[in-house]
DNA sequence: GCGTGACGTCGAAGCGCTTCGACGGGCGAA
DNA sequence: TTCGCCCGTCGAAGCGCTTCGACGTCACGC
């Protein structure tokens, strides 16, 4: 293995000044810089990750924890983590994989044997119970979602309620006057991130902004619950030309569960999600929808991470704002 | 930070003793082991992981690097991915997480600098550009899938010769007398895995064996091939009973396309597939299929580099044995 | 009774890098 | 001309751990 002496020996000069030059942090000739970065060249220098983690205390590893929990979107987390990677190589930052499983020990070994610099965790629940660990970390981390509590944390999520105001106005704008939210099942709203809470309080402003009649609906995540929901709302109300659906797995059946119920999609009903775009591409009828935006989110979290361990101060909440694309479930208003 | 020297002075012995119980090399006495490990919970000490690495040139960690490919199967990838890092983690190892973008320098970056202590790359192709790089390489290494000349490397997969046979057999058991087996895009076969020729060999030799007539049909993974290659194997073998499918994207499309072709599945027709669990039973008509077994493979790649690390010898290829699971698209042939 | 090991422990020497303080030389200001 | 300062470089001191050789003790066999 050939080491900083070698390379200093090779340009002739120091091995502090092979580090300097390595690192910039002091000034160097030009001509010095030159000599040692052709001995390095030549030598096949690497410098040994461990050495450098011991003498710097810092590892340039970043740990990514990813949920295992079914009912998770998996292209998704799959998207988020590739772009933390390439993020984090960016600035010459690896990524250490931990799984929801190992927990808080999992966590806590990462960091406290300063295997890693900083964390990113996904898939934070409301009352997670990493949250306490995370905020006694000596280390910084940013959380992928938002708890109930996030003061001492920094979070960063799509702007869930902007995402549903986006939804009701491009409906709105569309000239739909009656509109309906179909929901996640019910025991997100208590369980889990806060993300559903926040697109029902959009809708619910959005279409009281706009004048228009509106209902939200939870809903479980299964075709029967489609069709029930369905047949319900046209019969609550019959009026109802455009649906929001912020529930994955049911929006192919809801789809198609108004179709049966002789509802054409855009024709007479405009539908709109939230939803990751690879989704709404797929379905049937590609559906207009507001995007997960996993890559964008990976990016930032890691930028901010890069901050923090920069000394810099950081926003604690950074919400993303929605983007939404247009597809074909969505139309004007036919006033037959 | 509390380190070795504090836990030894805290129980009255030297840090080598310290070391000594918390590696095993050397014998420790059952007493003073007691006082050491009182010392390290009291105190709550971890051993810094890059001062662990520089004394004992082994970091711990585990390289995976993970395709991006578009046409990759991404739970598949994901559900391979957890089980190595829970793999590792048994064996007391952590996981580094690099994507197939960062290539030929990603690689030697972190086996050079002594990140990692060893690799396990994914998807590997018939020629892949990583080989040489991969046998010069100081540290082992496992891949995953066979490239054309696989000497000198450690490659584990599926034995998708033996999933061809199995599926052929099943067919020929439950009284099928003319198969046809669809494959992946004549593309695949000459660029990518070698997996592809093995379940052509397997299937043809299995159909030779049980006296089936047989037909072999690379076809591309599009909705119109399907109907495509479904309408050619209707005409030109009439008496087609039993279907072998080697092509996720077209399953579904090619039951549908027999379907409309006057087929039933599975009364006029069986089809098994070698895909992905996940994918077999989310088709309309649930199918007999082997599995990809990535959980396995991915547990066994992490048991062949511990044994290289150890410095065993390992087989240069292992080949996992094919798993069918029955489903609803099988039947025994109808003599009508 | 003494040599021989095995056992249990210690001290010291690194592992390869970063970083701090120091220092010589050159330049601008006084 | 001299003082002070900055630039560029060096040497040395660790960073926290593992490991090697050494040493004392004890038990055993002859």
């Amino acid at each position: 293995m050939v080491k900083i002496t070698d390379v200093a020996r090779h340009a002739g000069v120091s091995p502090s000044t092979v580090s300097y030059a390595l690192s910039g942090k002091r000034p160097i000739s030009e001509e010095t810089r030159r000599r040692v970065e052709e001995a390095i060249r030549e030598l096949g220098y690497r410098p040994h990750a461990g050495a450098r983690a011991l003498a710097s205390s810092r590892s340039n590893v970043l740990a990514l924890v990813i949920p295992l929990r079914a009912g998770i979107h998996v292209p998704v987390v799959m998207r988020f983590a590739v772009s933390v990677v390439t993020t984090a190589r960016r600035y010459d930052h690896d990524v250490l994989l931990l799984t929801q499983e190992e927990g808080d020990d999992g966590l806590r070994r990462v960091a406290d044997t300063a295997l890693v610099d900083a964390l990113i965790v996904m898939d934070v629940q409301l009352h997670d119970p990493r949250l306490p660990l995370l905020r006694s970390l000596e280390r910084p981390s940013v959380m992928i979602g938002f708890p109930a509590d996030s003061a001492g944390l920094t979070c960063i999520d799509l702007d869930f309620k902007a995402a549903g105001e986006v939804c009701v106005e491009h409906l709105a704008r569309l000239g739909h006057r009656v509109v309906a939210l179909v929901g996640s099942p019910p025991e997100v709203y208590v369980r889990r991130t806060a993300f559903a809470q926040r697109v029902v309080q959009g809708f619910t402003a959005a279409a009281d902004r706009s004048g228009l009649a509106s209902s939200v609906h939870p809903c479980e995540a299964s075709p029967a619950a489609a069709r029930l929901v369905a047949e319900q709302l046209l019969r609550e109300q019959p009026a109802l030309t455009g649906v929001v659906v912020h529930n994955e797995p049911l929006l192919e059946p809801l789809i198609d569960a108004f179709e049966q119920l002789g509802l054409r999609v855009p024709g007479d009903l405009s539908v709109t999600a939230i939803c990751p775009d690879e989704l709404a591409e797929s379905v049937r009828v590609p559906v207009t929808s507001v995007a997960l935006p996993s890559a964008e989110v990976g990016e930032q979290a890691v930028q901010l991470l890069m901050k923090k361990l920069g000394g810099d101060a950081v926003p604690e909440a950074t919400l993303l704002p929605p983007r939404m694309t247009e597809r074909a479930s969505t139309a004007p208003r036919t006033t037959s």
